[in-house]
RNA sequence: GGCGAGAUAGCUCAGCUGGCUAGAGCACACGGUUCAUACCCGUGGUGUCGAGGGUUCAAGUCCCCCUCUCGCUACCA
């Protein structure tokens, strides 16, 4: 019989830096799912990869003082290290600066030309440095980023855009009529109730403002802009030929069965690109699933602060299987789950080490103890071994159902019921007890091969999502690998196989204050050079604005202003209203800097407002002026202030 | 502000189309056991099921309203 086929994807990582441990939860999730298919039968094509390009990477590269393909060539090589460190069975890693990729790009691009889809827009642009992103004068609030609130700088410079209201209604009845189409189902409703119904607006699909990316073959001041260059490395990657000329593998894999993605783009993964593949005639994949996302428990990563967690120093402390177990079966299915150096020892000790690794342990040691680890089947049976048989032998199938709706931590619930089960079963048959009576020899064997049975089953059905754990117990037992179908029979582990003399501890218990003595050291190893550092931090370097003339500079009027009350915005998340004193008046002043100052410390404070702005209102509230403030690539915010104390009303010149 | 989701044991959460004394895991306590990595097995919750109304013989489970949280989106002179 044939293999059905079953091609999945994740994400392509972005390759501007080293990916953390949020990344890395993504690669370890696809490849539980990826392994699970091919135990099952499945012909799965499991493809990853590096989004390679833009201007991110252009600066960060220059700054480096290195080329682009340089950087890209590091930190790809890196976030592969890290994927294959994490024991994760990818069939291939696409980058998007691959010349293949590249080529079919530039040639998917003509086509969408030619047939009228992207067309060139000549109209002024204003580009949000920071986001990378493209907007259109509607798409501009009050004359800034939409996305982030950040300036905007004027772009006069001709743009490719994609028409997507063209096919935005065969989009809406496809999702419509395919229900599972998007995972979870709840964002179903966001891209529908934000986007697709609103009306959608057209993609700006190049930029001229940079170079680093896959230029357009007939206008080359242009390159390929984002989404169009990432999301294409689906096909691609397996073969795909815009001039008809694609594989047998595209022929046979495309449409995907799944793109594994991250939440925050479920977005060009369920409009943008379907989109696209029904600009180039191509079927829609099957299903997209947006994963909810792993955070740290104390306060949000960040690498100024040293507290980001990455993959290797977590495989450096716990090993690969526990990492691995961790993310796989402590995240929820739709929120956001943490990780924290606590939940990760506790859960290690309580499931690994004390029902898992034990439970191994205990079975070998017995058998070593009483029978010189020789297991046999004697045929010796109790009713109570009809019920632990009849309990393993259900769990495949439980596995089977909650793997067929991605709820991979449910399925490795049901697993660890498994071995939960073995531990009780030593209690009730008490083999110790056993082993006093001579005449119950050949019931404690049985026994014990019921156990040794048991638990081979168990490390079968554990391999997809703890490969190297399975090949150490299945070692340990001296026990042949089997395959999935052979989970439903009872009593294949070879009668007279002899286990290993000395088991081998599979997961030792820790302890939760070593580990924490031993993060603390870590850190401060590494904030040391941290500091060094500092001194000759980069900077931030952002798009020059045209420049102006001294006139233009002298409209605008900026003084000293003296915050004498402030409160939040009721009914809005980024806005405080100041009364700002400024000479006699006060003035009341809406800002969007929440997210940096408390309106308590907000009082008081001597800051620079510009006073001559068109007053305007902002969720509901009158704004009269602009207070000034900084902010950095991340988004912190800093107030200007005078370096000495000045009068409110002061002229700033 | 718009749309959506949620508020259930100390913690993380299950509870589908309403039906008997509201569940699981972790943590905690006690008991048992000793093959084992001080482990395993068993037992233990009077929880105002966010507040208040309503429908019903019967409501975490349906309706209304309120409060709070979260997601997406908008708001950042």
């Amino acid at each position: 019989m044939e293999k059905q086929k079953f091609y999945m994807t994740t994400a392509i990582a972005y390759a501007s830096g080293k990916p953390h441990i949020g990344n890395t939860y993504e690669i370890v999730l696809a490849d539980a799912i990826a392994r699970y298919r091919r135990m099952q039968g499945y012909d799965v094509f499991f493809q990853t990869g590096t989004d390679e390009h833009g201007q991110k990477i252009e600066e960060k590269a220059k700054a480096a003082g290195i080329t682009p393909k340089e950087y890209v060539d590091n930190v790809a090589a890196e976030i592969k290290r890290i994927w294959d460190l994490m024991n994760t069975s990818y069939d291939k890693f696409i980058r998007t600066t691959d010349d293949y990729h590249e080529k079919q790009v530039q040639k998917m691009f003509k086509k969408m030309y030619a047939k009228g889809d992207i067309y060139k827009g000549a109209y002024e642009g204003w580009y949000c440095t920071p986001d990378e992103s493209f907007w259109t004068e509607s798409q501009l609030v009050d004359g800034k980023c939409p996305e982030c609130g950040r300036e905007v700088v004027k772009a006069k410079e001709e743009a490719y855009f994609f028409r997507m209201s063209k096919y935005a209604d065969r989009l809406i009845e496809h999702i419509n009529t395919h229900p599972e189409f998007i995972q979870p189902e709840s964002r179903k409703n966001e891209m529908m109730n934000n986007f697709l119904l609103p009306g959608l607006q057209d993609l700006c699909v190049s930029r001229s403002s940079f170079k680093w990316g896959i230029p357009v073959d007939f206008d080359e001041k242009h390159v390929v802009y984002v989404w169009l260059d990432a999301l294409t490395n689906y096909i691609t990657g397996i073969g795909y030929d815009a001039d008809g000329e694609s594989t047998e593998q595209f022929k046979k894999d495309w449409p995907a069965d799944l793109h594994l993605i991250g939440k925050d783009i479920i977005r060009f993964h369920t409009i943008y690109w379907p989109i696209f593949l029904m600009s180039l005639d191509l079927p829609l994949p099957k299903q997209v699933f947006g994963h909810p996302w792993l955070l740290q428990g104390d306060g949000k990563m960040s690498k100024s602060r040293g507290n980001v967690i990455y993959a290797d120093d977590l495989v450096d402390f716990f090993g690969v299987d526990a990492v691995r177990y961790f993310v796989l079966h402590e995240m929820p299915f739709e929120n956001d789950g943490v990780i924290t150096w606590e939940l990760l020892v506790e859960r290690i000790n309580s499931e690994l080490a004390n029902t898992l690794g034990n439970l191994v342990n205990r079975t070998i040691s017995m058998s070593n103890k009483y029978f010189g680890g020789v297991v046999t089947r004697t045929g010796e049976t109790e009713p109570v071994d009809e019920d632990l048989k009849s309990m393993i032998l259900e769990i495949p199938g439980k596995v089977n159902a909650k793997m067929d709706q991605l709820r991979v931590a449910d399925a490795m619930t049901e697993i660890f019921a498994l071995f939960k089960r073995c531990n009780k079963y030593i209690d009730e048959t008490m083999p110790w007890v056993l082993a006093k009576d001579e005449s119950k020899k050949a019931r404690l064997e049985e026994v014990l091969y019921n156990l040794v049975e048991g638990i081979c089953i168990g490390a079968t059905l554990l391999e997809p999502f703890m490969p190297g754990t399975t090949e150490r117990i299945l070692v340990q037992l001296c026990a042949p690998k089997r395959s999935f179908e052979e989970l439903g029979t009872w009593g294949l582990y070879p009668s007279g196989n002899k286990v290993t003399e000395k088991p081998e501890i599979l997961f030792a218990r820790l302890d939760l204050k070593e580990v924490l003595d031993k993060v603390e050291a870590m850190h401060a190893a590494s904030e040391a050079p941290a500091e060094d550092k500092k001194e000759e931090e980069p900077g931030i370097d952002i798009e020059a604005k045209p420049e102006i003339t001294y006139d233009d500079f002298a409209k605008l009027q900026f003084q000293i202003g003296e915050i004498i009350a402030c409160e939040a915005v009721k009914k809005s998340r980024k806005l405080l209203c100041s009364q700002v004193k400024i000479g006699s008046q006060v003035r009341q002043i809406v800002s969007g800097i929440k997210s940096g100052y408390s309106p308590e410390e907000m009082v008081g404070k001597k800051v620079m407002v510009v006073t001559n702005l068109k007053p305007a209102t902002l969720a509901g509230q009158k704004s009269e002026g602009m207070i000034l403030c900084a902010e950095d690539a991340e988004g912190n915010l800093s107030l200007m202030v005078p370096d000495r104390d000045m009068p409110a009303g002061a002229e700033v010149c």
